[in-house]
DNA sequence: TGAACTCGGACCGAAGAGGTCGGGTATCGA
DNA sequence: TCGATACCCGACCTCTTCGGTCCGAGTTCA
């Protein structure tokens, strides 16, 4: 439960690995794919999603491939989930105009819904950077911290 | 993505309706799946996984029903939705002893699990009265606060 | 003894995740 | 100009899980 799909983990790795490969103009789908062992086709679709979403241009042609839109600072983690697996909400009841349909007692769903900003908020305060520059092979990593306030 | 599953929902559905009514000795879970509109016979399963897992107690024959093994505000979210849905893992890939069956690379997955720990302690510090507290009909609701450190 | 209740496994349909296939279009180099 | 490389995109398939149902067995109390 709780888990992010495979989509969202392969379009964060891709992301990170273009993050990584800052000179080169652009990488291919399968490059990608082929350099962390998954299925080419799959991620094409994914990349797809995150250049409609304008986290990534492609070009294509000889040579063509993707790279990142904007710079990878810029881009977080819950902008890269929300391109691939849509809006996320930690309750069922995603509360939209009708409210939850279950008899008007799911009062659950306020308290979560806190828990879902929250959430949301740490995601956001994580940039493709910080997982590009977590790849040192285990020396001092620099530490980023955040602050995040939950109210209930 | 990132849903809770319904069957979590219905369960702190049920464990916020049995905090609030201290003064019965047990539910049943037709009561509470009546409360809420909810299929009795699913309740009843997952009122049982709870039984198991030491958050109910349950009394059979006449009369019987379910009631909090513990005080309200010493169960928190957390317990809840791991004894319904298991272990949870933002990450894909469980990290288990195996580590990511993908090339060396799956390097995503630590900082994730950064993540993955501050939604664990953001759930853990919300308990069953806490959302039993906020039934209060638009009135002035306590407000408690958590702090969460996220470090990268 | 029987009614009311929990217990718990078997089962099932629908939905979504993960992945594949194939046809189409744009770009570049020879 | 032609073909290789790459993106684009919809259809399709399989498998798992979720949500939900059914039913028989055990337990308690009047």
């Amino acid at each position: 439960m709780l888990k992010l799909t495979k989509k969202a983990d392969y379009g964060l790795m891709a992301l990170k690995y273009l993050a990584e490969h800052p000179e080169t103009p652009a990488l291919s789908a399968k490059d990608i794919a082929d350099a962390y062992g998954i299925p080419a086709q799959l991620l094409a679709k994914i990349l797809q999603q995150l250049t409609k979403s304008g986290l990534l241009r492609s070009t294509a042609g000889m040579n063509g491939g993707y790279a990142l839109a904007r710079e990878a600072r810029e881009v977080s983690a819950f902008e890269v989930i929300l391109a691939i697996d849509g809006p996320f909400f930690i309750t069922s009841c995603t509360k939209g105009k009708t409210g939850c349909e279950l008899t008007p007692s799911c009062t659950i769903r306020e308290p979560l819904a806190r828990v879902n900003e929250t959430i949301a908020g740490v995601l956001k305060s994580i940039s493709i950077q910080d997982l590009a520059e977590h790849e040192q092979p285990h020396g001092q990593t620099r530490e980023a911290s955040a602050l995040v306030e939950l109210t209930l």
